[in-house]
DNA sequence: AACCAGGAGACAT
DNA sequence: ATGTCTCATGGT
């Protein structure tokens, strides 16, 4: 689909307006130590995640499906302290204990079965090292066929995890376009939309998000205009 | 006390 | 293709 130029440049201003309020919100990784220096991809700029990180920023992504962060950070602390943060850890763990560490992240008989799956899933394939050779399109259908992946997850997997150029869209996403009077479609639609009118590095595409979801979460939204 | 968080899947129409 | 229902915590 095509987009006018009055219609990216929106976007563009978007971006950036939401940027001088809020700046970058480093979501992720959550496990970099301060003051670490991040190390790139050559050419596409986006960050190299270690195995364990990036396996942590997928189950992060899962847990916090339709869950505030704060309580899906509570269950990742809680995998964390029994030492099953991990994907063979999981893959091999007892379902009662992963659901129980799993509670306060909500719907937590489904989470904990699914992300086992995953956990397997990953096994299966050769390991986060082998995901992360694959292409974005290829590692994007594969995701998709993991029960508990979605669009929204997969891409943020994708994002935070992979380091690729993909801008994550969620219902805070839809809502602020309708709200602003951009186009409104389907999942991809709107995904395009944003690639079209940015060109960016993944941090700058995770970035975007976080921030929108920023607008969100402090209320600002109710008196947010470009 | 209702409302809602950084959704996905199964199933019906 | 599009809509509706389940899943089942914790903070405000």
């Amino acid at each position: 689909m095509i987009f006018d130029s009055k219609t990216k440049q929106k976007v563009r201003k978007l971006n950036h307006t939401l940027y001088m309020i809020y700046g970058s919100q480093g979501w992720w990784p959550t496990t970099r130590e301060p003051g670490e220096k991040p190390v790139y991809y050559p050419g596409r700029e986006g960050r190299i995640v270690s195995y364990h990180e990036a396996f942590e920023i997928i189950t992060g992504s899962v847990l916090t499906q339709n869950t505030s962060w704060s309580n899906a950070e509570k269950a990742i602390m809680n995998l964390s302290g029994l030492n099953m943060l991990g994907i063979k850890k999981i893959a091999k763990g007892d379902d009662g204990l992963l659901a129980s560490a799993i509670i306060p992240a909500r719907y937590y008989n489904q989470k904990s079965a699914r992300l086992k799956q995953i956990a397997e899933n990953i096994i299966k394939e050769g390991g986060i090292k082998t995901l992360r050779s694959f292409p974005t399109e290829t590692l994007r259908k594969l995701l998709l066929s993991w029960t508990g992946i979605g669009q929204e997850t997969a891409d943020s997997i994708l994002c935070y995890a992979f380091s690729r150029d993909i801008f994550v869209v969620d219902t805070y996403t839809r809502r602020l376009f309708h709200k602003l009077n951009l186009p409104s479609g389907t999942y991809e639609e709107i995904q395009n939309l944003v690639h079209q009118s940015i060109k960016a590095s993944p941090a700058e595409y995770g970035d975007f998000h976080a921030r929108i979801v920023k607008l969100y979460s402090t209320g600002d939204v109710k008196t947010f205009s470009l």
